[in-house]
DNA sequence: CTGAAAGCGCTTACAG
DNA sequence: CTGAAAGCGCTTACAG
């Protein structure tokens, strides 16, 4: 068991300064070629490498980032890691990954943990509480310390940051639209409670969608769930009227949900229910029938997320002003619970 | 913006040395009461909190583990990576991933980057390619360095270390024994190409199912997938033969496939046709019929792995030779596509 | 061309 | 009870 060697130990064994080791590796000019190649062959004979630790105190920069997000078995949310992972990586960055199962408290432990200089700056998605709670002190805290923080989807208008989002409003509207070019008229909504920034956007564009087409807005069409382990009830019984003919569920969950409620009650789906959902994962593309969705790149929201953070890291200027929003765009996924246009998209 | 404060700022302000701010915030019976307590009160007023990169390079060691995996988009690594995350903050520990996307070269320099001090240990899972090349020096050089390591799931005899592993072949054999007591005897296999560890394990449970069973093996009713995009004409050409009564995929992937070509083909599931898959996993649950698979606790495995790790962590002994392999247990989720026996295990 | 010194932010054995 | 010194592993401005 060889253990790592040191500036120190090679220059005992070599009989010269550590300043001279030091240079001799970094190949500064000052030292003389004799020395430096005695240096780096010795070196390169125990696999010297720098302590990173060591290097990240002196330059007072880590060279990791912190991804904050609610969940990881989430498929959007593993998505949006792996582009964040793949930028990162190219720049020469680590990643370390908290979540902070949708809890305040372990939100704010984590980020008050890695901000003392553990990380050079953090992506962050706010878990529910921290949404219902409205507190983003530790966020600013974070921001006023001069670290960077850019925050994505589950993003909030009272912080100034950087962001990257989808045009969550405009996508459910084009969602519902899409529906109501069906014909469809009775279109029921199935969503988050209101707290979750997102889920009140969704709901907004598709009341939205409604009123643009003057169809009357009816409150008995709404199913908000919070608890996704009591949520069949609740769907079944909004289904089971008998009065309609789409759902538009936030999410694919809820719609895979409705899917297979709907199919237990004997509606065919789309004939007499079309199904549209948002954030295209691995279940919209294998539950049976495959169901249409919003794609939400979460790769590409990652790899803009992480880019955005390095150049805020890296940028000398200290411009807090210059924050920016950057819009994903988002498609509609036509598959099966939609009538089969066979002009899918993607 | 108010920079973060160090021990030297509050000395000065305070007008005493580094020392005895230092021994007053941790509680040192040294310093007097007087002292101690306008110390902790202004570091309180200033919030605070001691550089962690300092910390580890005083005390040698970081606090956080790294991950290793293929790849994270994918239900199975992010439940392990869940579990290992919740053991790990339990023990103060942060999770740094970082993803080899199958490739070895990535594995080698993220292992190596982090292997100079920034970790105190690893949690891995090896790539493809890895296993396909058998080079694991890259593993054997941390672990000749005292770094501890432990793998999980796609592991390999070369490497002496703690392993958290299933039982992939008695899980497999039990799989593939419930369809040939359910009647089933010209029974498919989809499975990986040999070189995947554990691919080449299932099927060795296959084989050894038939075999005590006096099936005959029948090389044609095996097919071995290498790259998912292409499996489709190879499972269909499986299923067209029309002999086939059960088919037994080493995941979930490969399972729903075969269920989505079997349903296009005009086969009944399960009366035609059972399917049996390894890793429970979100597609088995939503695909329609939901999938019968033998379950994988990612979580499990993913606690078990780092609390393995963090117990080598912080053994003072260095006792290399106990290595233990922890054999995680699996059973059988019954769900719609084997024959509906209602006594579904979960 | 080489090396001693200072410093990144902390801790702790030791002197006073 | 307080503080100077050494040290974790490195870099770099400065002296010689």
């Amino acid at each position: 068991m060889k253990k790592k060697v040191t500036l120190k130990q090679i220059a005992r064994e070599l009989d010269v300064s550590i300043s001279t080791v030091s240079k001799s590796l970094r190949n500064s000019p000052e030292i003389s070629e004799d020395t430096r190649q005695k240096v780096q062959a010795f070196a390169k004979l125990y696999n010297y490498k720098p302590n990173n630790i060591a290097l990240s105190l002196k330059n007072r920069k880590t060279k990791t980032i912190a991804i904050i997000i609610p969940e990881i078995v989430h498929h959007f949310f593993a998505t949006v890691i792996s582009g964040i992972e793949q930028v990162a990586n190219e720049n020469g960055y680590n990643v370390i990954v908290c979540l902070s199962n949708e809890s305040f408290d372990k939100e704010v432990i984590n980020m008050e943990m890695l901000a003392n200089g553990s990380i050079d700056g953090f992506i962050l998605s706010l878990s529910k509480e921290t949404q219902f709670k409205a507190d983003f002190h530790h966020i600013t805290e974070v921001i006023n310390q001069g670290m960077p923080v850019v925050m994505f989807d589950r993003v909030t208008n009272e912080i100034l940051c950087d962001k990257v989002i989808i045009d969550d409003k405009t996508a459910a509207y084009d969602a519902v639209q899409s529906l109501i070019n069906q014909g469809r008229k009775k279109i029921a909504l199935v969503t988050t409670v209101d707290y979750v920034s997102v889920g009140k956007l969704r709901t907004d564009g598709y009341t939205k969608a409604l009123l643009d087409n003057d169809i009357p807005f009816d409150e008995n069409l709404i199913v908000k769930i919070e608890d996704i382990d009591n949520s069949e009830k609740q769907i079944s019984d909004l289904l089971s009227g008998g009065e309609i003919d789409a759902v538009f569920a936030v999410n694919e969950l809820f719609a895979v949900i409705s899917v297979k409620i709907a199919t237990k009650l004997g509606l065919n789906i789309p004939t007499d229910l079309s199904v549209v959902a948002f954030t295209d994962g691995i279940i919209s593309r294998y539950s049976s029938p495959t169901i249409t969705t919003v794609s939400q790149n979460g790769i590409k929201m990652g790899q803009k997320a992480a880019k955005m953070l390095i150049d805020r890291i890296e940028s000398e200027s200290e411009e807090e002003e210059h924050y920016k929003t950057e819009v994903i765009e988002t498609h509609l996924i036509e598959r099966e619970t939609t009538i089969s246009q066979k002009n899918a998209t993607l």
